[in-house]
Parts: C-alpha cells; structure tokens; sequence
DNA sequence: ACCTGAACACCGTTCAAGT
DNA sequence: ACCTGAACACCGTTCAAGT
C-alpha cells in the first residue's frame, strides 16, 4: 500500500510512464478486482494525482487495451520443433494460455467488457493454426478446430473464475457447489444430489480443463 | 363467486410491480447492453420516478439474480424419451443452453459479473448429467463431461457475442476478422493470412458452436 | 511536457417526506 | 404500502492553471 518513499533527495518530478501505471494497473486488477480498478485508486497507488495518469494514456479504455496487450503477450511459447507430436504441442500451448487466464482473472473480464481491437495473441493463433494443418485437417476444419479450441479455453477459464469468486476467500472452490447440490430435493434432481461430491471435484481448474481439452482435441483431430 | 370488481375509473396509482421491473430489465438489457442497464434508465424506461422500482426490489444485484433466474428458467427442455438416443438429446439440449445465452447476451454479462447463489439453471444441469449417465459413462466421467459441456457452451456463446459486439451493427461478425488477419505482415503469419478467409468463415455462431460441440460430444462419449 | 485541483455529468443508494 | 425529490458518496473525464 505505502510506496517505497524515494527519499527527499528532490526526486526527478516525472517518475510516472506507461510501463509504471500498466503494471499497477495489473496490480490492481489482479488483487483488488474489476470493481475496485478505478482511475482514483489507480493514480493514488502510483502515489500521484488522479489526472496524472491522463498525461500518458488517452483515457481508462486504453489502459484496458494496453493491460490486455501486454498480459496476452505474456503467454510463453513453448520452443518449436521440441520432438514431440503435433497434438502433445498444442495441448501444451493450450494450457499455457488457460494459465494465463487463470492466473490473470482480470483479464477474461477485459476480454468480456471491451472488444478486441490490435493483434494480442495473434502470435498464439498463428502456432495453434500452424499446429492444426501439420496434423492433417484441412484448412477449414483447422480454422473451426481453432476456434473450438480458444472457446472451449475461454469458457473453463472463466468458469474457474467464477468458481473461485462464488467461493471467496481461499477455500474449495467445489465445496459450496457440493452442499448446494446435496441439499436439493432428492426428487427432482435425483443425479445433483447423487453425484454432488463428483460435481464439486470437477471444480479443479487445471485438471478439469484437462480431461475437457483433451475429449475436445480427440474429437478434432478424430481420425488424423 | 367472482366478486363484481368495484371497477374504479381511477386508474389504479400502484401499477408498477415485479413482473413489469423485470420485463423491462430484460429489454433494457438486450436492446441498449450492459452499459446502459441503469436504475435510472430503468425507471424511465417504467415511466416512473427512480427510487419507485426499491420498493420492489432491494436493489440493482437483486434485479440482475432475478433477470437471470428467470431468463436461464426459459432454457426449452426438449420432451424426455422421445426415441432419440440419449446422445441425440444431449446435443439438443445444449443447443438449446447455447441459443438462450446468444439470444440474450445480457445472461451472459450477468454471469461474468455477479456469481450463481440460487438454483438457477439446475433443471438443465439434473437433465444433463441423468443423460450421461445413461450413455454408460461413470459417475466421475459424467460429471466431468457435463462441466466440460457447460464450460464449452459459455465460451462459444461468450465468443459470438465479443464478436457481435465488434462487428458493431448487422454486418457479417468475420468481416472484420478477416480483413483484419489478411493484412497481417505474411512473413511472421503466415497461417492467419491464408486462413483468413476461413477463419472468418467460424464466426459464425451456430455452426461453429455444433462444429465444438460434436467434436466434445465425440470425445467425451469415445467407446460408448 | 508533466502534473494538479476544481468542476461537470454521470452512477447506486439513503433518507425524509408525501400519498 | 407505494412513490417522490433532494442529497450523499462515488465514478470517468474536461478544463484552466501551475511547474
């Protein structure tokens, strides 16, 4: 909270850039939430003015645009041509970018609010579609299969986040979902509360993405 | 015995009721978006002072838990047993999942940005899971496979409206995309700009979404 | 060029008051 | 019980002014 104090040495006035307000933008988004991600908050985090942060950025959706920039460009690449199959690549680069999303919630919820509009992740498409045509699928199929992909990724992503927001604090993220079920009325939804204990362990995140991506790429690939 | 209704001229002062906030909710959503969905908008829209719809409602959070309940409660359950495979019903019945969330991408909003506390959608998810298991899969695999299934509907219908939303009005949402891949430097992607027109072509909702969801269908049922 | 405080037009909601 | 207007504490952003 209290930023590092840089001495009353007389301090260069312009300490404020683009790179410092991204990565309190970041920081906040990530701690605090979307809600609390306000230009005020923002501006007194950085220690400065609230209008300050308007002589490096047109305005709040321009940082938006650029945290997204920068956080999506964050997505490692695994090195190419590492000897593995196709399908073991792509499974890897998947999950690299649902990492990404889950350990940056925020950014699914500036996925949400603002359309895409520079070329973040293209680099990530590029090796997914390149991937695809090396296993064989023809160009249209790799294009859906592409977009299945990112979809079905997208969407765990932002089931676990709201897993994790519906639970609160640090706690099991299935555990609310397995008492809400369990308590149903046994004759209306006689499988929820039989199987409340299997419902809330696929609340895992990474597992769970897992075994989706996993059905979901043998169907893609069925055959190739 | 109906009662002859004492049938006052005087038009009624208290005309304003849950049923008629939550119509207009629904229609200021849908029709103006997320941002726009205001308590003063709304109470315009009602033709009435803004403090009116809190003695209806606790709040704008209680507005927004009821608008989902009862738009996630329209979710068509299609006829149980009627000779289909269990397979066959499973795709319908996420297709009809998938056509609620893109016909109303206000639900969608709603998820992302206040967590389930009620049984909404629970009628879906009871029907889901009883018809996996009748497809043979185990009682982990099911539940699995139904998060999967949930998890790949929100993300397809969360993706066409990101695209709907900008591609702005009517126009084709994979115009934009293709334009946009096709004037990619070819030397860095060389993929997205030969693909561009097909990936374009995956923009296109419905389609798309069948094209996923047989390829997770496949996967998740594979050898039964 | 960089930063500031006051001010404007919004927002959800509280409150005291009207019927 | 139902509805109202004024007011409060927020928000993003404009503006004129400081250095």
């Amino acid at each position: 909270m209290t930023n590092p104090q840089p001495a009353r040495r007389r301090v260069p006035r312009n300490t404020l850039n683009r790179e410092r307000v991204l990565g309190a933008a970041v920081d906040l988004l990530d701690h605090a939430g979307p809600d609390a991600f306000t230009m005020r908050a923002l501006a007194q985090r950085l220690g400065v003015g609230t209008m300050a942060v308007y002589s490096h950025f047109k305005g709040k959706d321009e940082i938006i645009d650029a945290v997204r920039e920068r956080l999506l460009a964050e997505v490692e690449l695994p090195p190419a041509g590492s000897g593995r199959t196709p399908r073991e690549e792509l499974r890897e680069l998947c999950r690299a970018v649902y990492r990404l999303l889950s350990d940056h919630p925020s950014v699914l919820h500036l996925l949400t609010v603002r359309p895409v509009h520079g070329d973040e992740g293209t680099a990530v498409v590029e090796r997914i579609v390149g991937l695809l045509l090396a296993t064989g699928l023809d160009r249209p199929a790799a294009a859906r299969a592409q977009t299945a992909l990112m979809q079905y990724t997208v969407g765990a992503a932002l089931w676990t986040a709201r897993g994790r927001q519906r639970a609160g604090g640090h706690e099991d993220p299935g555990a609310a979902l397995r008492t809400r079920f369990a308590e149903l009325p046994a004759e209306r939804y006689p499988h929820l509360v039989d199987l409340a204990p299997e419902l809330a362990s696929a609340q895992d995140g990474l597992p769970q993405y897992e075994h989706g991506l996993d059905a979901l790429l043998g169907g893609l690939l069925a055959g190739y």
